[in-house]
DNA sequence: TAATGCTATGATATCGATACCATGGTATCG
DNA sequence: CGATACCATGGTATCGATATCATAGCATTA
């Protein structure tokens, strides 16, 4: 492998002096500057980053851990991270969580090892075991979609509670009074903030004594559990709200598997749009989260921090979601 | 920082004796062992693995170079790369090079420099300059889906000209005989052996006369376009063949649009199945090929390489295609 | 004209780990 | 009992770059 000597010695110049040229730091004359370069191209000199970060305590690296890339959501506010930190100058480690706090806690080992610069966290728990230990290894943190109770970070993510309350009275205003709810695991932030968005729509119309409340987790295999369950009940709902994607598909799996016709028979409503060019005929009414941009922001808010830009205190950035209504929430009862 | 230096001071013993315990190389007895775990959970001790790797001359860290995460088909690969790549101690680099041949090679440079110990590449073009870069290099390259003509790589794909042949005779069976075809790129393996699939069906059912090629890109817009384009003919094709999932639906929509009913007027056949997690009712007849699994073999051919476990020639592994028949190839016609 | 500042370059130490070589103790064996 | 092998540990050099400090020439300025 060719070196930054070897460079130096075929330049006739000193190693520190390529160093120069190669980074544009300090003073080098142009014709130095141009025998530098000759003789990078001639050799085919690479620089070798690990050394270079060893010495300058910077990786350029940043990492993206989230629970699952192959959910159409997270891979697109990967992309989101993906593009913004890489125009930065920036290279993205995904790791996969899968919900497991462990694995978010192996990861986290793992990257403070690499020595990555920052790290963007889909938290796989409320617990803020992974957070800490990243502060305290120096590590600036950004949560991104959910977020953690008493921990000091930056945040981007949506308002979940308005989201599901839109959501949700969208199914009241078409005369549904019997609606059920079916969210993700009890510890996530967004999946509680969705189930009290749900309780506000209820309570303000005064249907607060008809919850049927389901947390659960965010799989397709459990929206369809969940979706079997409720519809078992005596009185069944006439209109379920999944708090996402995922969810949503495995319940409406669950519903035409018992022969019941979405809208017709029961309305369904769901959090996390499919992306457009996924999906043949859209038919979910959805609350849609901007995943690019969360992605982006979170990115920007990170790299903000690291070149020192951000303000002292942490900043919560809130998206907007929007409401796309289609078939699947059906028309008025009555 | 604590550094190796820290722990050893506190334990007692040199430096490279906290190595050896690290890395359980070499000697060391019981009860230095235990003195210098303590010192390292003490000191909450984490090893930098730019020293490391600087020094071994190993990063354990891969890349998955391909076109866009964004895609199921390769969000699924990347899962299959990171899972294996993972049990063995490597994490992943993903790079989207947006079929742009440029982009890649700007990344080639980045994971040079980055010292990444191999890579996987789904390659934007036929060009052969950024596996010779790598191979330059030493960094051993695994190609996967598509393949290059002229350079000597391993690599995993799967067998698209019988898939293609398959799918079209599949058509022909149903009766017809104005068969399209809308492709990839044409510099692309996959989008030329598909289309030489086409053309061996057509050509052993006597239909030679009949070949309707397009090329475009693998994108949902040029899907649509083609589809456009060839339905405008004096004498449209009554099925379609589209080289993979994107087209497909771009396809599929154009005709729509076009208020044609698919099967009953124009059928439709395509390459790569859509996660069935993100599906409602699955639609599309399909070629489908094992995505994780290749994400698998692919990584776990690398790592044997990197291991020195290979042999020395390069190895061509070809997986098996799955044609799933659903709906929208449609009933025989007469 | 001496002081000051800027340009251009280099020497040396160092980042945090491991490779390589060396040392000494103890057990085993013919 | 001496040779040999293995166990346990340490010293030093080194990976490839940059931080820091130093040096020297020349132009500018008071």
């Amino acid at each position: 492998m060719t070196t930054i000597h070897d460079v130096a010695k075929r330049a006739g110049v000193a190693p520190i002096t390529v160093s120069r040229v190669i980074n544009n730091t300090g003073y080098a004359s142009q014709e130095t500057r141009e025998r530098v370069e000759t003789a990078i191209t001639e050799l085919g000199y690479i620089p070798n980053v690990l050394a270079r970060s060893l010495r300058s305590k910077r990786t350029n690296t940043l990492a993206l851990v989230m629970t699952d890339i192959t959910n159409p959501f997270f891979t697109v506010i990967a992309r989101g991270v993906e593009d913004t930190a890489s125009e930065s100058g920036y290279t993205v480690i995904y790791c996969n969580t899968d919900e497991s706090e462990t694995g978010e806690y192996k990861y986290a080992q793992i990257l403070a090892q690499k020595q990555v610069d920052g790290v963007i966290l889909v938290p796989a728990c409320s617990n803020s075991k992974t957070v800490e230990f990243f502060q305290s290894n120096n590590i600036p943190v950004v949560l991104i979609d959910r977020s953690i109770p008493d921990v000091e970070t930056d945040v981007v993510r949506c308002d979940s509670v308005s989201g599901a309350y839109q959501l949700v009275k969208l199914l009241i205003d078409l005369g549904h009074t019997r609606i059920a709810v079916l969210s993700g695991p009890r510890e996530i932030s967004t999946a509680e903030d969705r189930v009290t968005g749900y309780r506000l729509a209820l309570a303000e119309a005064g249907l607060a004594g008809n919850e049927l409340v389901y947390y659960g987790s965010f799989t397709q295999a459990k929206g369809y559990d969940l979706a079997v369950q409720v519809m078992a009940k005596t009185s069944p709902p006439t209109a379920l709200f999944c708090a996402n994607n995922f969810i949503s598909i495995g319940a409406l799996k669950s519903l035409r598997d018992s022969g019941l016709r979405v809208p017709e028979d029961v309305a369904l409503v769901g959090f996390d749009d499919l992306p457009v060019n996924m999906v043949i005929d859209p038919f979910f009414t959805v609350a849609a989260q901007p995943a690019y941009e969360m992605g982006q922001r979170g990115t920007e808010l990170l790299i903000e921090r690291l070149t020192g830009g951000a303000p002292d205190e942490c900043q919560e950035v809130i998206l907007p979601i929007e409401i796309i209504v289609r078939k699947s929430s059906g028309l008025a009862r009555f």
